[in-house]
DNA sequence: TATAAAAGTTAGTTTAGACTAACAAATTTA
DNA sequence: TAAATTTGTTAGTCTAAACTAACTTTTATA
């Protein structure tokens, strides 16, 4: 009953599409091009799922992921961001350089090796990109990513991902003592250049703009 | 230039199915039969890595690893053995679990990835099958395995495996206090029953004949 | 609403890697 | 050494999953 590497490919570019688009329904060609693929080569795979009952038809060429179709796709999205979060966490590796590593891990079966896995990370609910990871059932918390320059004064928030990941930018991040999961509240915002200060485990910094925009957070 | 999965498996089975008969040549039916296919297929896969000089033919059907076949089926025994090693030390697999799942994660691409996890390990040289882990050369420690029956009286040895795998008997060694990389030594051997006294930790303890034979381990 | 553009489908081909069946060559044994 | 047995090869078939080219249906636009 295990699906091929090729098979889940599809599952999940099919989740991932259609919470991006914001509907259920996603079309041919838009797998297609979402995959690297021919439309013909989609449109004969997504038949095959259908037969599977994975993947429903819907008139004029639309697709549905079905309840199991969308337990595997969550299932490999839980499992691409777990060893992400072990890649980058355990590893050592940078933002940049897990997803390419996930995308092949993502696709080992064992159903013992997720759930230890998971309990060796301490069951993150995010990975290094700030994405939630889903737990066994596929539920997760639906955050809404915020970057820093979002975030109102008075809240307090969590620093979840940066945007850039270039050396010189996480080298700033580190020196001003932020780190993945650091506690950061919103002291202040100037209106004269949006610059703001932010207090960080009881020292207070300022930051510019451009800064705030390129750290992601959610508010706790 | 990276193989696939198939191609990497028939490289793996020469190698292990050449030291395992002690000669470097191997007849196609006998990789065939290591592998669970047809003589065929075999045929035609050794051919095709014959044309990517990965293997070379030998007259009547025997085939011989080149320099770089051998490189490649060594790499792919260094992350076998370091992913079962991973699965055991950090993720609580038992000896008998570790294989299976290691067959799939030895086909995940990514120098850094191995170079990263030998690290993360600690660079250990043997897995917990007490088989040898090669370094990113190819050069492993060519250990003879003994089991604690076959150590004489004296001599200091490493436990680094069990024969029997069953939680009783992995229950009984823990009892005792030994564990993986446990130091032993052994003390005197009665010639009644081949029962032994060995020194574990400063303490002298009793063992079978049966029990020595299901501890693998290496004198040091 | 007719037509152009976009989207989707069908048919036929290709490659990897299995398979079986038939055949050929080596090796063993009587 | 000839026959029997084992071992290896060739030829042709099958499946998964891609491709291209041609065709059809739907949607958008003049």
């Amino acid at each position: 009953m295990d699906l091929t590497k090729n098979e889940e490919d599809y599952l999940k570019a099919l989740f991932m599409l259609s919470v991006e688009a914001g509907t259920e329904l996603v079309g041919t060609n838009h797998i297609a091009s979402g995959l690297g693929l021919a439309p013909a080569s989609a449109n004969s795979m997504l038949k095959k799922l259908t037969d599977k009952t994975l993947v429903h038809y819907e008139k004029h060429g639309k697709w549905v992921l079905t309840d199991e179709g969308k337990r595997i796709a969550l299932q490999l999205i839980r499992k691409h961001r777990l060893w992400e979060t072990f890649l980058y966490e355990k590893l050592e590796f940078t933002w940049d350089e897990v997803h390419e590593v996930a995308e092949q891990l993502e696709h080992i079966h064992s159903k013992k090796l997720v759930e230890k896995l998971d309990k060796f990370l301490g069951h993150p609910e995010f990975d290094p990109h700030g994405d939630p990871i889903p737990n066994e059932k596929g539920k997760y918390k639906a955050v809404r990513k915020l970057t820093l320059s979002e975030v109102p004064p008075g809240a307090v928030c969590k620093l979840i991902a940066v945007k850039d990941t270039s050396a010189a930018f996480l080298q700033y991040v580190s020196e001003i003592g932020l780190g993945i999961r650091s506690q950061i509240k919103l002291v202040d915002r100037r209106d004269f250049d949006n610059s703001i200060s932010i207090e960080v485990d009881g020292r207070q910094v300022q930051v510019s703009e451009k800064f705030a925009i390129n750290v992601f957070v959610v508010v706790v």
